[in-house]
DNA sequence: ATATATACATACACGAATGTTTGTATTCTT
DNA sequence: AAGAATACAAACATTCGTGTATGTATATAT
């Protein structure tokens, strides 16, 4: 085949990415191949050896993609308190929660993060990478709650790293659950209905 | 080499179990050959085909040696209702969590089974039978809450099914976070307060 | 306009894992 | 005590994926 423009190149770059979300999704991502998600991207391997290193690259690129843009949904919504902070954290994980649901590119790319990969081999440190990463959002909100501790809008019972841990396995629980059980746990009668409680008994 | 006698071949069975336990902790389960597992646990291939069909019948084989044992602590516990419920759930959680710390061979097998294997291929019907187990443990919590609410010892805001879906997330999401950052999440530290902080609210 | 770098497709070589088959020393059966 | 079944080890054949090397048509630089 004959060379493309840049743009092109940028195209089958993408459709590379988006390939290889769904086969890892299908397959598990040690199981797939290079060859099938280049045969689904409608290129050859040859394609996809030029656009990435292997695998474990092509996985970084779309952790790169993914976790990007939950982190400017995150960041922006927990540096200021509202007057009511409940209501804010309810409304954030309600939004990041809608958000995984109503977009099924990325519903899927986050279960394979979540559950369709096992860290290992090459992909051990980047566990460590992800590790640091979860670190970071982690204190984000650990720091937003000692804000509303100080501020005496929450009862200080627990110091913020506690609340936050508490917090932070109660979302990622509900991740796991929605992600892993698609048939059997409804989004509208199980999922919202459980952030409510989870928060009315917060108060 | 020679024959051994049915006791010594059971011997080597689990022995096969515990080194596949051990080589699927440390390389995830689709990176494990069976070849591997055969050397760690001291035989060949062939006693590894001997005993088992595939590395999926070794895979069953280890999800029934462990299940059982978690449900067998679970049910017990839940049939009857402590003067203090709240109490007597938090007391279960934290029971299970301690096991899981204390106890290293059921450590790596639950982390083998969270977090080391993507259910895909192979492995998709297992998901399905998964399922049904989680549901079963999902319904006896559901009925217990039930209960508690009929008694009057729990406000009825919300269905047993949404609390129990709750409480369900948020235990999953700390054995997650506990079994996939072992060096950061301490168990003293981080994971005892965190549950008691959760049941603290719940009053 | 020509040279060179690009964006792939195609072909090749290699290792690794799987399932099966065969061999064999014992143990169990009767 | 002798045949049959057992509990493996060892060898074989086959498939599959990876990485690399090569070929090539075209975009781009000069």
């Amino acid at each position: 085949m004959a060379r493309k423009t840049k743009e092109e190149a940028l195209e089958t770059r993408e459709k590379i990415l988006d390939a290889a979300i769904d086969i890892f999704f299908e397959n598990g991502v040690s199981a797939s191949s290079l060859n099938e998600i280049a045969l689904r991207a409608g290129v050859t391997r040859g394609a996809v050896y030029w656009h990435f290193k292997n695998k474990r690259d092509i996985f970084d690129a779309l952790h790169e993609r993914l976790f990007k843009s939950f982190m400017d949904m995150l960041s922006p919504r927990l540096d200021h308190i509202d007057a009511d902070p409940l209501a804010q954290l309810r409304g954030l994980q309600t939004d990041l929660m809608r958000e995984v649901h109503g977009n099924p590119m990325k519903k899927r790319a986050l279960s394979v993060f979540l559950l369709k990969c096992d860290y290992s081999g090459d992909m051990k440190d980047f566990l460590i990478e992800q590790e640091k990463s979860k670190f970071k959002s982690f204190q984000i909100f650990a720091d937003y709650v000692r804000r509303v501790q100080e501020q005496k809008l929450m009862p200080a019972h627990f110091p913020p790293e506690v609340i936050a841990r508490m917090y932070h396995c109660f979302f990622s629980g509900l991740l796991y659950e929605y992600l892993r059980f698609p048939g059997t746990i409804d989004f509208d009668t199980h999922v919202l209905p459980s952030i409510n409680a989870f928060f009315s008994r917060m108060a």
